[in-house]
DNA sequence: GCCGTTTTCGGCCCGACTGTTTTCAGTCG
């Protein structure tokens, strides 16, 4: 059983107790250990194996009772007990805007509503408002929200169409008349790989007028909330807009709470009573009722004597530790890359020659660029054969002389890890390669025990020196294939394989809490966009947001690295290879 | 239900916005 499923199950429990009308911090708890096991960074059921349940934060005796009896007998009897004294499907009810867990109990006891498709008949019919409290706008309001689910498959949409639409929204809130500043906040500055609202914040001292200009945006399909300082707005494609309008004196804060996480922010605010002090939106409060007001986000930080903490790390995953310690890592930054070592040409299945992708690393400013054209067996993208190879080598050299020494292009191939786990060119012709990114691109959905005992031959291999898009999953589209990661982090560090955080917003491969663990395990990155294109060697910064949500350093991510360096890591190979011969 | 260099019991963030019940509960982030 994964993370992710026993996550679910407690997830639900937490809906169900909630229904019931549970003590509030009960809920709360059950809802903490979710979120810790769906982002915990090894397999619970490793950590079940070794007994260390409660090393888990949130999880203590009553939950670890519970999943051990998940892990040993696939079932859980409290949850059982409890889907027969609340129905399941109440919980389906939660995620209908306005609707809380008190009227989700409310439709099911006073009306006998148990399901969305029962909610939306009686709001059609008018029979909601013949409950206290809901009226005609209350039914209007959840056949809205049920129509919203349903134009959105999932809640949330992913980081790269997020931004897109970000960017030009906040263009034009910058323009704006009386806007002082304008930045993005929430999960999308904190580059999480899925996005829920688009949250804003905007700094101006007449906050009506601004408010005022924004609901006329044309775009606008519906305004779902408006307030003294904050605007909710619906756009085309269900995309949801959350904006708070402060006055700048009082915008770090304001920046602060918008961006969250909620789990950081609740912490900040207990570190903030500790010291006397109630944190908000609007600033702090002293006891005696007086006002200190934060400008930047850096004032809130250091009024509880903290430094700075960078988006990325707001989690609550270990960052007011070690911020406290004074052992925030330097996170690496998108100007620290220095090479690109996953690119395909028209060689293959790219859309530009060699020279063209090599010129537009140039004038980005990178040193290296590693050309990975497709080996023989990925047959539809016209991977490349042994004779193929042989000629692409020479026109990297012939190219590489006349485009001077601005630009290093090193001669590298993405080789298929076949379905043995073989890989699809000889040692012969590897080792003849400057650089090899090993890939799994077919029989994705192999059973775990010959899925890992396959990536891990491969990364045996002393040839490979980066294994591409790890588990293979699409956002969305397609899940990751079922490995054990923490064999294969741990073959990685042993045989110094880097493992590729894919830029791809498809991809985002390894993700954060991946590739923190295989940090932990000794593991270096490699931040590759995969381009196809010289316009996709710009989606670099996904891969460097994603590596700083893992607490990533520069000196962890082998492109970071001067070429030299690379080229000292690149040569281990063979010294390994020696060292096999004795 | 969890957690603790103030605590093993008594706490567990803070405010905005909405609809409807004219003073507030529920929802949301």
């Amino acid at each position: 059983m994964r993370n992710e499923e026993v996550a679910r199950v407690f997830d639900r429990i937490a809906d169900l107790l909630e229904i019931k009308g549970e003590s509030i911090y009960r809920v709360l708890a059950y809802r903490r250990a979710t979120e810790e096991i769906r982002s915990y960074p090894r397999d619970v059921e490793e950590v079940w194996k070794a007994g260390e349940l409660k090393l888990i934060p949130g999880v203590g005796e009553a939950i670890a009772e519970k999943i051990d009896e998940l892990f040993r007998t696939g079932k859980l009897d409290y949850y059982e007990n409890l889907k027969r004294e609340i129905p399941e499907s109440l919980a389906d009810l939660l995620q209908v805007g306005g609707v809380g867990p008190k009227k989700a109990a409310r439709f099911w006891k006073e009306l006998g509503i148990t399901t969305r498709e029962g909610l939306e008949a009686a709001a059609r019919e008018g029979r909601l408002r013949s409950m206290e409290g809901m009226g005609e706008k209350s039914e209007t309001r959840i056949l809205e929200s049920l129509a919203a689910l349903r134009r959105r498959e999932t809640g949330r949409i992913p980081l790269g169409r997020a931004r897109e639409s970000a960017a030009r929204l906040l263009a034009r809130l910058r323009s704006l008349p009386g806007v002082e500043r304008a930045e993005a906040a929430g999960s999308l500055r904190r580059w999480r790989e899925t996005v829920g609202d688009l949250d804003f914040v905007v700094a101006a001292t007449q906050s009506e007028s601004v408010r005022r200009a924004i609901v006329e945006w044309s775009d606008i399909v519906r305004v779902l909330g408006q307030g003294e300082t904050k605007v909710s707005l619906e756009l085309q494609e269900g995309l949801r807009l959350q904006l708070w309008v402060h006055p700048p004196e009082r915008f770090g804060s304001a920046w602060q709470y918008a961006t969250g996480s909620q789990a950081h922010s609740v912490r900040l605010r207990e570190f903030a009573l500790d010291q006397g002090l109630s944190l908000s939106e609007h600033g702090f409060k002293r006891t005696n009722g007086k006002e200190i007001l934060c400008a930047s986000e850096e004032e809130v930080y250091s009024t509880l004597g903290l430094p700075w903490i960078p988006p990325e790390l707001r989690e609550d995953r270990g960052e007011f530790e070690a911020a406290r310690a004074g052992r925030l890592p330097g996170l690496v930054e998108e100007s620290d890359l220095r090479g690109e070592l996953h690119t395909h040409s028209l060689w293959s299945d790219g859309t530009v020659d060699i020279r063209e992708l090599a010129e537009a690393a140039r004038d980005m400013g990178l040193e290296y660029l590693v050309i990975t054209d497709h080996s023989k067996s990925l047959g539809m993208v016209q991977g490349l054969d042994e004779a193929r190879v042989r000629e692409q080598r020479a026109e990297v050299k012939s190219i590489q002389k006349s485009l001077g020494s601005d630009v290093r292009i090193l001669h590298g191939a993405e080789v298929e890890i076949l379905a043995d786990g073989q890989l699809d060119f000889p040692d012969s012709v590897l080792a003849g390669l400057d650089l090899v990114v090993a890939s799994v691109h077919t029989s994705l959905r192999q059973p775990r025990a010959q899925m890992t005992e396959r990536v891990v031959r491969a990364l045996a291999n002393p040839n490979v020196d980066v294994l591409g898009h790890p588990t293979g999953r699409l956002l969305g589209k397609r899940d990751p294939s079922d490995l054990d990661m923490d064999a294969v982090f741990r073959t990685a560090a042993e045989h110094q394989v880097a493992l590729e955080m894919n830029c791809h917003p498809e991809r985002l491969d390894l993700n954060d809490i991946q590739a923190r663990a295989a940090l932990d395990f000794g593991c270096m990155l490699a931040i590759d966009t995969d381009a196809h294109h010289p316009d996709h060697l710009r989606l670099r910064e996904y891969g460097v947001g994603m590596a700083r949500r893992a607490w990533a350093a520069k000196h962890s991510v082998v492109n970071t690295w001067p070429l030299a360096d690379l080229e000292t890591w690149l040569g281990r190979r063979k010294g390994a290879v020696r060292r096999d011969r004795g």
